[in-house]
DNA sequence: AGCACGCCGACT
DNA sequence: GTCGGCGTGCTC
């Protein structure tokens, strides 16, 4: 006879809580799915077993007894100890967290296994020969592979360093220690190329591949495959972190910095987060990849919290490529009014004439203006974030998105007197039109998320590209991520000036992976390439470092200014985001937050907390948002998400409120 | 949330 | 009398 407690399986805030049941099968354990009867009607109801004890701490008044233990879900008791972390760390509730462990279809009535990429036939691959450099990478990983020792390293490596040949040779290492590895990659699209890899070096039935857009049924069976024990290596995206894999050795990130990590949905949870708290559990080693580390992993490196392993040169010893700021200045000074310069003009012209293939690149999430100056390259910035101005139009003014400091938008620029002063924006789809028309006599194509949508496939656009049939590609970040093109010849960066300018303090980090993303696109076969970027702006740090192919100054310059206005990694930012119907309300209320949150937390932290003020998405589905910014600085971690929580909770359960009220610990964009 | 309980007005 | 409206409180 054993005591447990469990969580309900209750879509609400209102059950959120550890129930103590009685239960009489000994063999029950932390993990186990059981149904027990619940509440009046004694409804039976599903439900996670978080601890089993075998005398009650103190009597419960009307205990009940579980009504049965399910035979197939299970989770670890690591699993149930990381949805614990979880609820405390992002504010969810355990049953969301629980959610993300546990497959959400049913078993197949056919009792046939459904796998995707079953029919992929790739060859046997042997492990290549590496070169000195990650060979020193292997050497670093192997003593904690093998003393069974947690550890996280940040594999720095330029594009095409071989990265992915030490992830592999590490989950090698990983699978000969008895040990299982996840290798999880930033999106979707990306799974086919590293299960095929995988494949050939592993075997197809070593492997299973976990993603949201697999079938249920699909994802039910590899599910299964994992838990069951048959297979050792989990291959996915984000939701693959928590794949029930036992005795995990490895958890690979390939492209740790990419935004895909952060889930937008409840709970929203960082990937990075969950593997170290996963890989501490089991013991197990973590690798973080990139071109261009995230900023907060490269400060938990320099700190030593992670071990920092460098790649500098190209395994296949091409150079890389040389890179070009055109200062769009002097083409205005110029009498030039065109997108593009001069130089990216003739530029392109040698290109296609010699045969070679050009992208041409564009940031499209300009959507929101900003103001700045063509004839010096001023921008409107807020003097206490350091975040740019957003241009409203109605009032003809400048606001900052994150305290809402606003200023008139001035009719000359402040700097150098220049009338051409403006808003600065979108506009950018001309780029396909101006390229057609400059270039009749070659075949232009468009990557974005319109065009895939439209034309059903990624595949088909990228295709008659590789096969050469498109001379010009215009795109997106989506050309950026992981493609090999060994025939281009030029890569065109059209505005800096877009991202740069994002209303966001990450603007300049993702400026500079931008650039360096996309150079890494050019001259990757035998013959060199190289990059032009155009920019308003060409002295700023994270464009000219990254021309420079610099990481280390960029990330001087940037850790400084972020410790300067205490953004991370210095501090956690936290969002907070009231909605209801009436804009009214939902402004109130969250001023009532703010004024809540300062009394719990004390007078002096009411300099960190910014709004309210209209979150960015100001009115979706018919509710009017708005939103908080608390910078949460390191020690004051526990309580302020204990305020937060309990506040949440006040308005969450409050029937009678026609609101709601939702919190994301360091959200990907305030966008 | 979901459900039972209970207190009130309306209707066969 | 009693059917059903929804406000209120609780779920081991």
């Amino acid at each position: 006879m054993k005591y447990v407690n469990v969580v309900i399986d209750n879509n609400t805030d209102h059950t959120d809580n550890l129930y103590t049941y009685r239960c009489e099968e000994d063999s029950v354990r932390v993990g186990n799915k059981v149904t027990v009867p619940f509440a009046r009607g004694n409804r039976i109801k599903d439900a996670y077993v978080i601890q089993v004890a075998d005398r009650l701490g103190s009597e419960i008044k009307g205990i009940k007894s579980i009504a049965g233990i399910d035979p197939d879900i299970s989770l670890s008791e690591e699993a149930i100890a990381t949805c614990i972390w979880m609820k405390r760390r992002y504010l969810c509730r355990y049953i969301d967290a629980i959610k993300c462990f546990t497959p959400a279809g049913t078993s197949s009535k056919r009792g046939r296994i459904r796998t995707p990429y079953k029919d992929i036939e790739v060859e046997k691959t042997e492990a290549k020969r590496l070169t000195d450099e990650q060979r020193r990478a292997l050497a670093a990983i192997r003593p904690s592979l093998k003393d069974r020792e947690h550890k996280v390293y940040l594999i720095h490596g330029v594009t095409s360093s071989g990265k992915t040949e030490i992830y592999m040779q590490t989950v090698e290492e990983c699978l000969a220690t008895g040990r299982n590895a996840i290798m999880l990659v930033p999106e979707i699209s990306l799974t086919p190329q590293t299960v095929e890899r995988f494949i050939g070096r592993f075997g197809a039935e070593r492997i299973a591949v976990l993603h949201s857009r697999l079938s249920m049924g699909e994802r039910y069976d590899e599910w299964m495959r994992i838990k069951r024990g048959e297979v050792k290596i989990v291959i996915g995206a984000r939701s693959a972190v928590f794949a029930p894999l036992g005795e995990i050795g490895a958890i690979v990130l390939d492209e740790e910095h990419e935004t895909t990590y952060k889930s937008d949905m409840s709970p929203k949870y960082d990937t990075v987060e969950v593997a170290v708290k996963r890989a501490m559990r089991n013991r197990a080693v973590v690798l973080l990849g990139s071109a261009t580390p995230s900023l907060v992993s490269a400060f938990k490196a320099e700190q030593g919290e992670y071990e920092r392993i460098l790649l500098t040169e190209r395994f296949n010893k091409t150079p890389l490529p040389s890179v070009e700021i055109i200062d769009m200045r002097n083409e205005l000074r110029n009498g030039n009014k065109s997108i593009f310069s001069i130089s990216l003009y003739e530029e392109m012209k040698k290109n296609l004439e010699e045969k070679r293939q050009v992208i041409l690149f564009l940031n499209r999430r300009g959507y929101s203006t900003f103001v700045s100056c063509r004839t010096c390259g001023y921008v409107m910035k807020c003097g206490e974030c350091g975040i740019s101005l957003t241009y409203h139009k109605s009032r003809n003014e400048a606001i900052c998105h994150f305290c809402g400091h606003r200023e008139k938008v001035p009719d000359v620029c402040p700097v150098c007197g220049g009338k051409y002063i403006k808003h600065f924006g979108t506009g950018t789809e001309k780029v396909e039109e101006v390229a057609r028309e400059l270039f009749p006599e070659y075949t232009v194509d468009r990557l974005d998320l319109d065009t895939v949508s439209r034309k059903g496939s990624i595949d088909k656009i990228l295709n008659s590209f590789r096969k050469g049939k498109t001379n010009i590609l215009i795109g997106t970040q989506l050309v950026a991520k992981g493609l090999d093109f060994s025939n281009v010849g030029l890569v065109g960066i059209v505005s800096a000036d877009i991202s740069l300018n994002v209303p966001d303090f990450r603007s300049s980090e993702r400026t500079f992976q931008l650039i360096t993303q996309a150079a890494g696109r050019a001259g990757r076969g035998d013959l060199p390439g190289k990059v032009l970027i155009q920019s308003y702006n060409p002295d700023h740090y994270s464009i000219v470092t990254a021309a420079a192919h610099d990481y280390e100054s960029f990330y001087r310059a940037e850790t400084a200014i972020r410790k300067q206005i205490g953004y991370p990694p210095f501090s956690d930012l936290i969002q907070v985001v009231l909605s209801s119907e009436k804009e009214q309300e939902a402004y109130e209320i969250c001023g009532r937050v703010a004024a809540e949150f300062v009394r719990n937390a004390g007078k002096e932290e009411e300099r960190y907390v910014f709004g309210p003020q209209a979150a960015p998405m100001n009115k979706v589905k018919g509710l009017y948002r708005y939103q908080l910014l608390i910078k949460c600085f390191p020690g004051k971690r526990k309580i302020y998400t204990k305020i937060l929580n309990e506040i949440k909770l006040g308005i969450n359960t409050d029937r009678s409120a026609k609101y709601l009220i939702s919190v994301d610990i360091n959200p990907y964009s305030f966008l």
